[in-house]
RNA sequence: GCCCGGAUAGCUCAGUUGGUAGAGCAGGGGAUUGAAAAUCCCCGUGUCGGUGGUUCGAUUCCGCCUCCGGGCA
């Protein structure tokens, strides 16, 4: 075997994108059975504590064939941020490539993967009693005051953030208070270079792209040679076809009985993000007694659906992507050959 | 066999006092900086069951037919 690094040149990491139900982890599993790789996981559901059938997170026998980092690392009570997993996955990757190896991440979640690879500005964290206070002003004054409030305290912002998107209200909010500076102050200086954002009228999708690819230029970039894989059934309807058939398999697997010991905790509750998550939320539902069996099942496969269909939109505008039908029945063997041709290591 | 209801978007239904129609869900597209499996924005042409009639004009009124409920035999 040659050697993994070469002098000079950045280590190898590969990434394997794709929506749920695309067949992420089979291949990843193959793949290190073929290459000296450890696999990190980028999905910010299985970093949860007993969410095993519901997350379709790997079985124990494929766990210890394919040891998955950061998985089970929180408690459903517990918040995670992309800031938190950009934090953990450098540090695996550095441990990973020290030991003369090569990262795999895998999963569907984006938003993880981006500020991984593009970084993420110097902004505080959440903070838990400002949340609370905002939440308590909206309900006296009603959320439309706090949204004058950001037009009044950060115009561009308030452009950018729609009234009704009341989390990214309550972030934009949240900065201002803990830093007394308004969040689009990060691109204040570009902004008057750039005619787009001057001459935004009302917060268009211009705006956005303008916004995220201004911010990129800020950060300094991944210190690893990267190869995207994304993966996808090339027919959506077979995509569709798998997500109905796995979670109906998850609630054959027990799936229920999972949210039922959940709920038995009792210091849960279906506001958490853990439990926002999709199925979680619709079996809540279901066993607090909101709606009955056959409505759950149609609402937990379609918001899987839903999800799946964000996933691609994101790995629709993703750019350096080299992409693999689920279909392939040759699907290592083409990886393989694309992480040779695109890195420096020689399998 | 007779009587009463239904038949409108993929699904559940609303509506048009006659001028070819709209909600919710599903679905599609998009955004995405510490909750991201989250949160939010945008998108509705469909022989209005079929067929005759009345009418300038029928999805709407009338007749017949088909199918689905329910009731009476």
């Amino acid at each position: 075997m040659t050697a993994i690094t070469v002098e000079g040149a950045k280590p190898p990491a590969i990434f394997l994108m794709g929506p749920t139900a695309s067949g992420k982890t089979d291949l990843a599993i193959e793949l290190c059975r073929r290459l000296p790789c450890d696999i990190i996981s980028v999905d910010s559901a299985m970093i949860y504590r007993g969410m095993d059938i519901g997350t379709a997170k790997p079985s124990p026998a494929e766990l210890a064939r394919a040891p998955h980092r950061l998985i089970d690392i929180c408690d459903p009570v517990e918040t995670y941020s992309a800031a938190d997993f950009r934090r953990d996955a450098l540090s695996e990757m550095a441990d990973i490539t020290s030991a003369g190896r090569i990262p795999l991440l895998v999963g569907g979640t984006m938003m993880y993967f981006k500020a991984l690879l593009h970084g993420l500005s110097d902004l505080p964290s959440a903070d838990p009693g400002i949340r609370r206070t905002l939440e308590q002003e909206a309900l006296e004054n009603g959320w439309g005051s706090l949204h004058a409030e950001l037009e009044n305290r950060d115009p561009v912002a308030a452009r950018l953030i729609h009234q009704n998107n009341r989390q990214r209200l309550i972030r934009a909010l949240e900065v201002i208070r803990l830093t007394g500076r308004p969040i689009s102050s990060l691109w204040e200086d570009k902004s008057r270079n750039n005619p787009a954002i001057e001459d935004a009228g009302s917060g268009s999708v211009e705006d956005y792209t303008y916004f995220t690819q201004w911010q990129a230029d800020e950060r300094p970039s991944l210190p690893y040679t990267v190869v995207q894989l994304a993966m996808a059934p090339a027919d959506r309807r077979v995509l569709h076809e798998r997500i109905n058939l796995r979670f109906q398999a998850m609630l054959n697997a027990g799936f229920l009985d999972e949210v039922r010991a959940l709920m038995a905790r009792g210091d849960l509750h279906s506001g958490l993000p853990s439990m926002r998550c999709v199925g979680y939320r619709q079996a809540w539902t279901h066993l607090a007694g909101d709606c009955d069996y056959n409505t759950m099942m149609e609402k937990g496969a379609a918001a899987t659906r839903q999800l799946a269909k964000r996933q691609l939109t994101w790995l629709r505008k993703w750019s350096g992507l080299d992409w693999l039908d689920s279909g392939d029945k040759l699907m290592s063997d083409t990886a393989l050959k694309i992480i040779e041709f695109r890195t420096t290591f020689k399998p």
